[in-house]
DNA sequence: TATTATATGTTCTTTTTTTCACAACATTGG
DNA sequence: CCAATGTTGTGAAAAAAAGAACATATAATA
């Protein structure tokens, strides 16, 4: 199969808003109104779905239900996704503490920090130090990490992280971070998404509309 | 001009590369070597400088200096953006703290929150009651908002960013926000994006490699 | 059970984005 | 001053993504 990045993008999204409708007592859906609730066309939803596979019933629409055990399985959400984050400041700290991703099947088994102050080891989610980390990840066989150190240290952290095995990095540092063809770095540079809304907004601003944005995020494998 | 919204985020990443690069002492630099470093080849670098009018000499490359004035010219870095942050959890305080905004002529000038903890008026950059959040906007004609409150706040709060006069939003709040066509929304979510890197991260365990990741972000206005 | 209204799944078009290829031109060295 | 070298700028081609349209299936209804 030709695996579209956009397409698997636009899945997540779809299943968040899943999430959503259900939580809100929806038990069956249409391409119309979860395009809606995504920002899509409906022409793109059921594209989506049929190239995944997925299919719902002629008139009836989707079962939401349906719907979200296919996509966790598509997404990888059917086995338990350990995930380490290597920096426990502000971002670290709210990664940490977010409650939202148990039922992602996402854990955060531990944080890496330099500093003392923040390791603990007792925590609900421990703090270790940062020399710990690529044991922790070897034992442990971590496949996905997070950076979210200052710049100058993001670099070797990603390096140690792949030397011990890591697939997948999440960057929040703000620079692009290399590393071999095999590993997937998803860097998410917050003061360039502040930046790209300034920019949008000011067109607005002078324009009046700038219609619908659909512009590019940006995992960058390498 | 036709204004390409990815290529516009290019933009920025570009610009944000060359400030890296002036810092290792780089003065000019050729279209291949800013391509690897950000992640995009050779031709796309030059079209998307021709594009918006930027040129270089045909053996010498491109003066850094040049370059970064051109981009934050068009990128509106010549005025200084007045910015205002609703929600002083994790996220909200990275922002607050994060010291790389000035150099982007982006200046944070308030934050609000709900909680009389997280309240400081006298603070390096103060912190006020949500409820003063509207009359703060206006009188200090703020464009862009910044959102890190909980997810079922967000929609509200953004109603009330957008009726004070701002007409970009940064959301971090896990949900799609709501509003008229003359308001970008830039939602940024964590969640998403750490999903994300799982599922490229497995078909890369999977398939041995995913190859060059070029996955759209999320601007979506409305 | 037959009929009708409605939503899907898919093909074909259109649009957008990226890449290729190369002419034009600047720099360097003889 | 000329040739050799190397990089830009851009038009044309290719590829990718999105959209429109419609045939087909199915739920609801009588």
């Amino acid at each position: 199969m030709k695996t579209n990045k956009n397409c698997v993008i636009r899945l997540s999204r779809y299943k968040n808003a899943l999430y959503r409708l259900k939580s809100l007592g929806f038990v069956k859906i249409f391409s119309d109104n979860l395009a809606d609730a995504v920002g899509v066309t409906a022409t793109q939803v059921r594209k989506d779905f049929s190239q995944f596979g997925i299919s719902g019933t002629r008139k009836g629409g989707y079962q939401i239900d349906d719907l979200i055990n296919n996509l966790n399985r598509l997404l990888g959400k059917d086995e338990i996704h350990k995930v380490v984050v290597a920096g426990i400041g502000n971002i670290g700290t709210a990664l940490l503490n977010y409650k939202g991703f148990e039922k992602e099947s996402i854990k955060i088994i531990a944080g890496f920090d330099i500093n003392t102050v923040k390791q603990n080891a007792a925590g609900e989610i421990p703090v270790f130090p940062i020399a710990e980390m690529e044991n922790f990840i070897r034992q442990n066989q971590i496949k996905i990490g997070v950076i979210a150190v200052p710049d100058f240290a993001a670099q070797q952290i990603a390096d140690t992280m792949i030397q011990a095995g890591v697939k997948g990095i999440l960057n929040f540092a703000p620079m692009r971070l290399h590393g071999p063809e095999n590993v997937v770095i998803n860097n998410v540079n917050l003061v360039l998404e502040l930046e790209n809304t300034i920019y949008f907004a000011n067109a607005v601003i002078k324009t009046g509309v700038v219609g619908q944005l659909t512009a590019s995020a940006q995992p960058d494998g390498v």
